[in-house]
RNA sequence: GCGGGCGUGGUGGAAUUGGCAGACACGCAAGAUUUAGGUUCUUGUGCCAAUGGUGUGCAGGUUCAAGUCCUGUCGCCCGCACCA
């Protein structure tokens, strides 16, 4: 019998939307659910195989809560704006608006052709300035707070385009788009004051389920570190400031070492005889990243200072300063004491520039071979008052002594940095701030939101790096809310993070005009149950949204300090060649020759079926038919139906072992296994013959959030009852006919296997042994030699030592 | 470079978390049925000099027992703050 994948999936669907079985309740006395996805970026190459993979993994979940009975939102909308699509407008001379259109037009006709049980009345996008709206009043309250602030920071200039340029676009030190030189420009940039929250982002890593990983991740990336800083002189008498976890070394301390943009540089200019070399310097590190900079593999490159010394206030010693790219101005003072003993950079620096190396932690090798880093077992040595005691006592001892000395102070510092939040481009949600000569920087009045996009004829970034929106002098000219005098707005954009920061919020009650949502839904579905994504967002979206997240709590606008309470992550779908699957390597597949020749259903059961959900997984397309041969077989299982209205006794314990592994497997996100447990079973009916009414009905409801379109119409066609989704339950299965009443067992002679055994699943240690020992090839290993530990892991295995 | 992760048959992967390595599939081989088959069914399938030996990137170690734990090493993947 041919299975009509076409016609079944398109009634099904139809018959979903109609009667708009997937729509969630904002109302009801059910518990609530709330599965939420990774919402895409509409780009114009259309969906490839790899987005389904977490859509239908939740979609799954999403099903299968429903069936136990859950209030379910399961929401999708779309994250729209961003640069590939104004990069696109630019070359095509089409507005953005448009593109963006068509892009979702085409991503929801795919997603749609897959049978998620998507909320569509939910459907949001960034774009949209009802929802924009809410972007720029969340903007509003963190400028009130103080936590959004003008900041001169580098930027990428291309220096032939004359524009900014995203990381992204900076392909080897050039311009993507023309290939000419990009250096490091300064501008005054909007920033989000994001570590004022750090400790709050690590701390509360308690209160949620993430994986372990990308809480590890998170914390690294925050990056925590107490230490001190401490007050260097300089022989012109300024003072040098340096942060170091290590001030127990400080009297190793032979050098200094400060970043190419500090201040101080300026200041000494006149004072340095070789200031034109340092200028030089500076120049070729504007052109490096900080990628490049830190990078260890390379030769450390820097430049002594002629003319400026500084003075280590541990020992009055005159040490020299150098100018040098490996120390970076955004993290710490932008200096730092360097002690080549006790720090791998340091020594390799020190090595180069012939520089004295002295040892202050004994415990180590040779310091003029290596540096010695490790703080656990080192002791202090030639470092006076700290002589003696351990890395950790050393360095409490030496903050107290910085302290009564006021040349220092125990400092904590974040890797995290400050959140550069404008964009020069116009396809972003522009930022509602006026400027006013009088007033400086002014908010708009909330009642002005939404601050809309306005039309422009070009989207090219301006001469000077300034947005498109520099040059609508109508649009920028307006007047001061404060004091009604001449103001010009503020040209820069939001990044495309501000949209997706909060968008969870917005699903919960999607049409509000009077706020982000009511706080009858915010308090009914916060917090999200369950997000899934990719890995890659693990830094950046989930931190940033967490961020706005406790800041919105902060307010007393959110009920929960934590967005998410549980996080789990997909791996990627490779191209076939086992790469990453993109245009320039030509590996893309797309989902819908997948559903046009085999079915929505199959290509669900095959994303989930091709691997740990967790992990990176290859294309593989013969494996497909595999799964469409499956979806058959359980077609055909109508040809070997018979009446019975009960499980069988001969297929009770494989249905309540499969009804046990299967809803457990999708609690876990173990979805290959739980694919493998419904095949073995429709192995085991299929090789008994024949399938009960009531069999069918429970396999069905089982592969159901796999497969929703074929189960749903063997149910009809079987005339099992009312629809499934419609009308059944999730099956329960009892644990006592879960378990086998015999096992086998493998019986091991010096760790080999010698026979197997099939006992009593009760059988108690002697019982076994003595079966074991009687067996004949356990006899023939054992004889004539002498037992020396006989042990029996209870319904595993038997293992019996012996020697001769 | 820094942070996180991965490495198992010809292929995708499984392994009750220290207890029979290779579940479930794909592929391949042989056979049966058939009407044209990229159909369906049955059987076999880690490797080798095959009653045995060997085997989870590589080299060591712990243990009665290691894919799983420890040390070292090699390779690959993700992120690195203006891609999303």
């Amino acid at each position: 019998m041919r299975y009509n994948h076409k016609t079944v999936e398109e009634k099904w669907q139809k018959i979903w939307e109609e009667k708009g079985v997937f729509h969630a309740s904002n109302d009801s006395e059910k518990e609530k659910f709330y599965a939420l996805i990774e919402f895409p970026y509409p780009s114009g190459q259309g969906l490839h195989v790899g987005h389904p993979r977490p859509y239908t993994a939740l979609d799954t979940v999403a099903r299968k809560r429903r069936l136990q009975g859950y209030n379910v939102l399961y929401p999708i909308g779309w994250d729209a704006f961003g640069l590939p699509t104004e990069n696109y407008a630019i070359k095509n001379h089409i507005h953005p608006e448009i593109v963006t259109k068509q892009n979702i037009s085409r991503f929801k006709k795919q997603i749609q052709s897959l049978g998620i049980s998507f909320d569509w009345s939910r459907e949001i996008s960034t774009t949209d300035p009802e929802y924009y709206k809410w972007t720029q009043w969340i903007f509003l309250q963190l400028f009130k707070k103080g936590l959004a602030y003008k900041k001169e920071m580098n930027v990428n200039w291309c220096t032939s385009c004359k524009c900014v340029l995203a990381n992204e676009e900076v392909v080897n030190g050039v311009c993507e788009r023309c290939g000419s030189e990009v250096i490091h420009k300064v501008k005054s940039q909007w920033m989000l004051k994001i570590t004022a929250y750090a400790d709050r982002l690590i701390n509360d890593l308690d209160l949620v389920d993430y994986p372990p990983r990308v809480k590890a991740q998170q914390k690294n990336w925050i990056g925590r570190s107490t230490g001190a800083e401490v007050d260097f002189k300089a022989t012109t008498g300024d003072t040098l400031t340096v942060y170091t976890t290590r001030c127990d070394t400080l009297f190793g301390a032979t050098y200094m070492v400060i970043s190419p943009e500090h201040p101080l540089i300026e200041k000494w200019a006149d004072k340095l005889k070789n200031i034109d070399e340092i200028r030089a310097y500076q120049l070729e590190a504007s052109k490096k990243s900080d990628f490049e900079r830190t990078e260890i593999a390379k030769d450390k490159t820097g430049i002594r200072l002629d003319g400026v010394e500084a003075i280590n206030p541990v020992n009055d010693k005159i040490i020299p300063i150098f100018v040098s790219d490996y120390v970076l101005v955004s993290y710490g003072t932008g200096a730092i004491m360097a002690v080549p003993a006790h720090d791998t950079r340091d020594w390799e620096f020190a090595k180069k520039f012939n520089l004295p190396i002295i040892e202050v932690v004994k415990g180590g090798e040779d310091v003029q071979a290596e540096a010695f880093t490790d703080c656990d077992t080192g002791v202090l040595v030639n470092s006076g008052f700290i002589d003696g005691l351990s890395v950790d006592d050393a360095k409490k001892k030496m903050i107290s002594w910085l302290e009564e000395n006021k040349i220092g102070r125990a400092k904590v510092n974040y890797k995290l940095r400050d959140w550069v939040f404008s964009r020069q481009r116009y396809w972003g949600e522009p930022i509602p701030i006026v400027h006013c000569e009088k007033c400086g920087f002014v908010p708009i009045d909330e009642s002005e939101l939404p601050l809309k996009l306005p039309m422009v004829d070009s989207y090219e970034p301006t001469d000077t790096g300034e947005s498109p929106l520099a040059k609508m002098t109508d649009w920028i000219n307006t007047t001061c809310p404060c004091c009604g005098g001449k103001a010009v707005r503020e040209t820069d954009t939001m990044p495309q993070w501000a949209g997706s920061s909060w968008y969870f919020l917005r699903y919960m009650d999607p049409h509000n005009s009077d706020a982000l949502a009511s706080k009858e839904a915010l308090e009914y579905w916060s917090p999200v149950d369950w997000y899934n994504g990719g890995m890659e967002h693990t830094t950046l979206h989930l931190l940033y949204s967490r961020f706005w997240h406790k800041f919105l709590f902060d307010l007393g606008v959110v009920p929960t300090p934590e967005p998410y309470a549980k996080r789990t992550s997909h791996g990627m779908i490779l191209g076939e060649n086992g790469e990453k699957m993109s245009k320039s390597r030509g590996n893309v597949v797309n989902p819908d020759e997948i559903v046009s020749e085999y079915g929505a259903d199959t290509m669900r059961l095959y994303e989930m079926f091709i691997g740990d959900f967790e992990k990176a997984a290859p294309w593989s397309p013969s494996s497909i038919r595999g799964c469409r041969k499956f979806v058959e077989r359980f077609w055909n299982l109508q040809t070997i139906l018979t009446d019975g209205d009960n499980i069988r006794p001969e297929l009770e314990a494989s249905f309540h072992k499969t009804i046990k592994k299967v809803g457990e497997d999708i609690e876990n996100i173990k979805f290959n296994t739980a694919i493998a447990a419904l095949m073995s079973l429709i192995n085991d009916i299929t090789s008994f013959g024949s399938i009960s009414k009531q069999e069918l009905r429970i396999f069905s409801i089982l592969l159901n959030p796999f497969a929703p379109h074929v189960t749903e119409e063997i149910w009809e066609v079987c005339g099992l009852g009312d629809g499934i989704v419609a009308e059944q339950s999730w099956p329960e299965y009892d644990e006592s006919k879960c378990v086998d009443k015999t096992i086998e067992i493998a019986v091991q002679v010096n760790g080999r296997i010698k026979t197997k055994l099939n006992v009593d699943a009760e059988a108690g240690q002697d019982e076994v042994l003595a079966l074991a020992k009687a067996d004949e090839n356990v006899k023939k290993a054992i004889d004539g030699m002498n037992i020396i530990k006989e042990i029996y892991v209870k319904g595993r295995i038997v293992n019996i030592v012996v020697k001769s």
